[in-house]
DNA sequence: CTGAAAGCGCTTACAG
DNA sequence: CTGAAAGCGCTTACAG
């Protein structure tokens, strides 16, 4: 059943209808719950494409996911607060996934010169991103999750990774560890470099020396977890203590440090970031992961309401924030060996 | 710009415009070709909304997750895949997420009424499952990942999961175990009965009685097979072996093992189905765990072909596949202690 | 092979 | 507070 067809049926305009449906005020409040009411009782409801043209909105956000690795369970977890969050107000969220980086533009080119989204949520952005400049050109609004360097401000929000490895590595040297390693991701993120930087400032205000040997990049994967931490104990002097990038590479890690013969806590203590998964809790391992966390869930409900409200007109340099990060100790750290 | 200025740049009508680009037989190929030409030259794309009310077609599909807990690793790897293929076609994934059956239901006549999608997709069905007959209902067109009763044959993608639980109960019984636990998924879900089955059958064709407090259900996370295997462990008459439903349960049932002193691949033996997820590899645990497996990426990708297949017309019932289930032998699985 | 024009189902400025 | 009508940007039956 179509406007028209609806309107006929209830005796009234198209455009009482119309303005009733989308709770535009000047409606008599009675003519509003009748029109509801049939509405939900005969099935009607508005064909979105259709308005989708009219006003002139997509009513979706896009998204996209390069390579088959970048689409996994902090994607997941993050997709599903974002889902939360924007099905309140009727907005589909798009989804694409691509190769490469060339790919990756043709689709926000593609999203924007069809008109198949209203923004787009960028996702772990460099710390100069081409991406940027890019939805600037096109004048597709975006929103970033994560932080990156630009001339103009732009709607983003962080977590404060510096802070997290900072509190970590500090409660490491506290503990007395004197030969930390660091677990990090990809070696262009910012958050990556945010980490890094924490990491090598940290250590230095402690008046600890950087081992290049003990710091590793690479995707947040059991595989990487366990090679990196196999490879750092396999130094001249291996490390004491470590902290992970993720949940993954941390099981990887824990694995490399007991087939070394080692005891997670208590030869080696191990700090993981954790996203808060819901299948997979620092609780559970065993000894308990102490853990610098913060819920990507959450983030991903944030940025939807963030990407709403800046679709309302709210000023981009209003739309910034920096999460910071809780630090939960459990028996996975303990003092350093003598 | 839209179809009237970009067909007036380049003295054509819309008419011709339009048939060009959307690839009609008609069309004189010098013509398509300057078309398409200029067309990328002056970035004209067709608005998006407007092809959808014009055709009557949505140009999307959708797919709705329960609750947080279902969009895990296991949807993130799945979509993956699905977006793989349906980006090809320029079809859109519209993600929705809901908290409970009837919000699903709600959402499902939203899709319909609106015509916001043009199929659906059904996962994790129900042995008689109450929104295959909505679906009906609405004549809106799905397809089912996995298997389920109906009078009326519908599409669907499902792998063999008796088979596959045969074999690794069969791998078992044949290196002489005799007391073999079951960690299943949820009770309702006809993979989780399809995978009981298979293991009731292969115990019973061997002779061997079914102990109900080897068997548990639940999610599929680490806490979970944690929680079942230690309470395996402090049976009576304790298990030789295992077989976990994931890759996360299994996680949680190896440290189980771990902590109760006993040897993975030793004392108890362990297989898991595995979907195989990038970022957590079977070879990478210790010992490397014997799997069932079965690539949900690559389901996901072959469901969005069918879903093509299926709006272009193709009937349902030739639109269903079981897909085998390969069963990799790894270390975690040992001859049952004397 | 190409084009003029109706129609898809809404929204909204304008008029009352 | 309500309605008649133009317009959003396409597709496609019909005519040539």
């Amino acid at each position: 059943m179509n406007l028209k067809e609806f309107a006929a049926r209830i005796g009234l305009s198209q455009t009482t209808v119309s303005r009733a449906m989308s709770g535009y005020p000047e409606v008599k409040p009675e003519t509003r719950a009748r029109v509801l009411e049939a509405a939900e009782r005969l099935g009607y409801r508005p064909n979105i494409s259709a308005q989708r043209l009219a006003t002139g909105r997509a009513g979706a956000i896009g998204i996209v996911f390069q390579g088959g690795g970048r689409f996994g369970p902090h994607s997941s977890e993050f997709m599903g607060g974002l889902s939360t969050r924007l099905q309140k107000d009727g907005i589909d969220i798009l989804v694409s996934t691509v190769e490469t980086e060339e790919d990756e533009a043709a689709a926000f080119r593609r999203l924007a010169a069809s008109k198949r989204v209203d923004a787009v949520i960028l996702h772990t952005p460099a710390c100069t991103d081409a991406r940027i400049t890019l939805l600037r050109a096109l004048r597709l609004p975006f929103i970033v999750h994560g932080r990156s360097e630009a001339k103009k401000p732009f709607a983003y929000l962080d977590i404060d990774n510096f802070g997290a490895i900072e509190t970590a590595t500090r409660h490491l040297t506290d503990l007395g560890h004197r030969r930390i390693a660091l677990i990090n991701g990809d070696t262009i993120s910012t958050y990556a470099r945010d980490r890094d930087a924490a990491f090598r400032a940290t250590l230095a205000a402690c008046g600890l020396p950087l081992d290049p040997a003990l710091t590793g990049h690479g995707e947040f994967t059991d595989e990487t977890g366990f090679r990196l931490m196999q490879a750092f104990l396999a130094s001249p002097e291996p490390p004491t203590a470590v902290i992970a990038g993720s949940m993954m590479s941390a099981l990887g890690a824990m694995r490399a440090i007991r087939i070394a013969g080692l005891a997670v806590g208590h030869d080696v203590s191990l700090i993981a970031h954790d996203d808060v998964f819901p299948y997979l809790s620092p609780d559970n391992l065993v000894p308990a992961l102490t853990t610098t966390q913060s819920p990507i869930r959450a983030a991903g409900e944030r940025i939807g309401d963030m990407v709403l409200r800046m679709l309302q007109g709210e000023a981009v340099d209003t739309l910034q924030e920096v999460w910071p990060v809780e630090f939960v100790v459990r028996g996975s750290t303990g003092p350093a060996p003598a």
